[in-house]
RNA sequence: CGCGGGGUGGAGCAGCCUGGUAGCUCGUUGGGCUCAUAACCCAAAGGUCGUAGGUUCAAAUCCUACCCCCGCAA
């Protein structure tokens, strides 16, 4: 088939890797401009780029792509294609380019439609303490990630597993249903499925503010809200007005402790120092242990190690954001 | 010139403001205690205090320039 990718981070590389390989034509590949990125502002071409540059394949990075000028421009390319295919672009497509393309446009989305829509499916996905997750190969329409289904394929969370960890896997999984799918687009052997509505929940983008700890929740869900946002925006709390990033973290035990209520200690208080890790107190009598950590014009360390220069004693809160009293001046 | 924190034995930190013997918690090594230990006790080794200049009788500490690491913002 002759197609048009449309895709931006790591993630989409498979998708676009599979389709060279299964043979198909890729007219041409559509990605976001490239932006300065990091400290240094270094402007950093996204991966998709680099690999569509690699295969010879030409590469289009329009700024704007809902202006009249750029449909004038896009528009009869995506009349050539038989259809366009949409990895994590970061885009909302205007109508005029979900129709050109005669098989109409392709969104590989990874979550099980219609749970997760949205542009954080994984994020959310872990973060909200899901087993199981997957990819949904499905025939965009207008609105957000609401268009009939093709093909779904599910994959088991891993119990300790990071959004770092997990995406790869599920771009893997993506490819290759992607791949699947045209062929049997190709074959008339699919019957688009419609989503259904009712069980639909949202996966919002992320901000920096849904990387701070509220330790008045369960240790479970802080430590699930750690792992689908490594690794960003992360994981951040406050220790006498310095910013820490929390690393590595364990929900304790639900069995044993949770019945351990004679003393509610306030949520954020540390009850705990080990050796190698200590424990804060969260809500719900639940408790979280910490094994590595980074605190704000540091690299991340050990809690050993932070034990060792900090002197941290039990009964210290943590504060789930900035004291007033350290920065109420000003 | 975006804002800010930091570079001190192997690790994490204190000391700097108010210059004058290198400190703390660990680790390492040796010894001791113990049925035993990652526990405890004793001892030892190990530092150009990021680099280069300057001020001074004397600089980790004050001044100047530079290098490197990191957080935020974008």
């Amino acid at each position: 088939m002759k197609l048009i990718f449309m895709g931006t981070p790591d993630f989409a590389v498979p998708c676009l890797k599979k389709l060279i390989e299964a043979g198909h034509q890729v007219l041409a590949v559509f990605t976001q401009p490239d932006r300065p990125v990091g400290r240094k502002q270094i402007v950093t071409q996204p991966p998709v780029k680099v690999f569509a540059t690699e295969c010879g394949i030409p590469v289009l990075q329009p700024l704007k792509i809902k202006t009249t000028d750029a449909r004038a421009r896009i528009e009869p390319l995506f009349q050539q294609a038989d259809a366009g295919i949409v990895a994590a672009y970061g885009r909302i497509l205007p109508d005029w380019m979900l129709a050109a393309p005669r098989l109409g446009c392709i969104n590989v989305h990874s979550s099980l439609l219609p749970k997760y829509r949205g542009a954080a499916p994984i994020n959310w996905a872990i973060a909200s303490g899901e087993r199981e997750t997957g990819v949904t190969i499905m025939q965009m329409d207008a609105g957000l990630d609401t268009g009939a289904m093709l093909l779904q394929g599910a994959m088991a969370i891993g119990e300790r597993e990071t959004t770092a960890q997990l995406t790869p896997r599920l771009a893997e999984l993506g490819a290759a249903l992607l791949a699947e799918t045209l062929a049997k687009l190709e074959r008339g052997e699919l019957t688009p499925t419609p989503q259904n509505d009712t069980g639909a929940t949202l996966a919002p983008i992320l901000k920096r503010e849904d990387g701070q700890v509220d330790w008045t929740k369960p240790a479970v869900e802080i430590f699930n809200r750690q792992r689908g946002f490594t690794p960003f925006p992360g994981c951040y709390t406050f220790l006498g007005g310095q910013r820490i990033e929390l690393v590595g973290i364990t929900a304790e035990t639900l069995a044993a402790e949770t019945t351990n209520d004679e003393s509610p200690l306030a949520p954020g208080t540390v009850c705990e120092i080990g050796k190698d890790s200590f424990v804060v107190a969260c809500g719900a009598g639940t408790r979280l242990r910490i094994t590595e950590l980074q605190p704000a014009g540091k690299r991340a360390m050990v809690a050993r190690d932070f034990l060792n220069g900090a002197q941290l004693s039990i009964g210290t809160r943590f504060e789930s954001a900035v004291s007033k009293t350290g920065l109420a001046q000003s």
